[in-house]
DNA sequence: ACTTATTCTATAGAGTTAATAGAGTTTGTG
DNA sequence: CACAAACTCTATTAACTCTATAGAATAAGT
């Protein structure tokens, strides 16, 4: 299961996508407005999208955020991994969160890493499909 | 990612599908020593998979668990279900823990919905694949 | 200078996770 | 029939995460 925080960031990146043309940017409080997200929390979710360049900013008056990439190249697998991490349902079969289990003797022989490392690229491909393009 | 509980669940499975054979009961503190669970925690574990009739138990002396299914038959999404809840990543996608969404206002014509409930029937398909069997 | 927006950090309450504890119940055995 | 050894059940705890709020700092257009 996702987050608010998840959930909440997919529909500001929806309406960023309907709204946010080039050189246009959309304010905080109209997304929190027409998508019902508190204000503050957004604010929140909208750095992290922008630490992860998804969107970017501009600042001051007149300022507000605007979509980095087009809707068609930003898929549910990105947005997973920024507010919910590893993809994979441990961490030793995540390519991009790899740790080793502690308690792990033979890993290169491990059954449960093989089997959760095929889940998680099944599960990869099944996300990748869905886009903020598809969403809208 | 999955918790330590679930992950205790699935290596106290592999153990009961390789010791306990018919009419033959494992004691709570050998899979806790050979996998090293803490054993309270995986009393507690145990339990749940009881409740969940993946197991049953003798009581008493000389008591303990054992399979009540073949390990053919208990696959990750019947595990996922009990110890993480729904495989879908938002509960009105979900077919064993349905619940809408607060907010939604159309059920029937969202987008995100469908899309989920994509990648969940995908990943449900991955996790039937992976088997007691197939991991022991 | 003023207004209005983003940026950054802190905080708080509720809930979850992982683990421990202990009393209660059941059953085989001497 | 008492004892030992196992499962059963409920409670508690510390650490952590999630959701949300707050406020001061910074930036930029008018």
């Amino acid at each position: 299961m996702i987050s608010k925080k998840m959930k909440y960031a997919i529909k500001a990146l929806c309406y960023l996508g309907e709204h946010s043309q080039s050189q246009m940017v959309v304010k905080t409080q109209d997304i929190s407005n027409y998508k019902k997200i508190p204000k503050k929390f957004l604010e929140q979710i909208l750095l992290e999208l922008k630490k992860a360049k998804i969107v970017n900013s501009k600042q001051g008056n007149e300022g507000g955020y605007y979509l980095l990439k087009n809707t068609k190249d930003i898929n549910l697998a990105d947005i997973y991994r920024i507010f919910e991490g590893p993809i994979a349902l441990i961490a030793c079969a995540s390519e991009n969160f790899y740790q080793p289990c502690e308690d792990c003797i033979d890993e290169s022989n491990c059954k449960l890493k093989k089997s959760i490392k095929t889940v998680r690229n099944e599960t990869l491909e099944s996300m990748k499909k869905i886009t903020i393009f598809s969403l809208q």
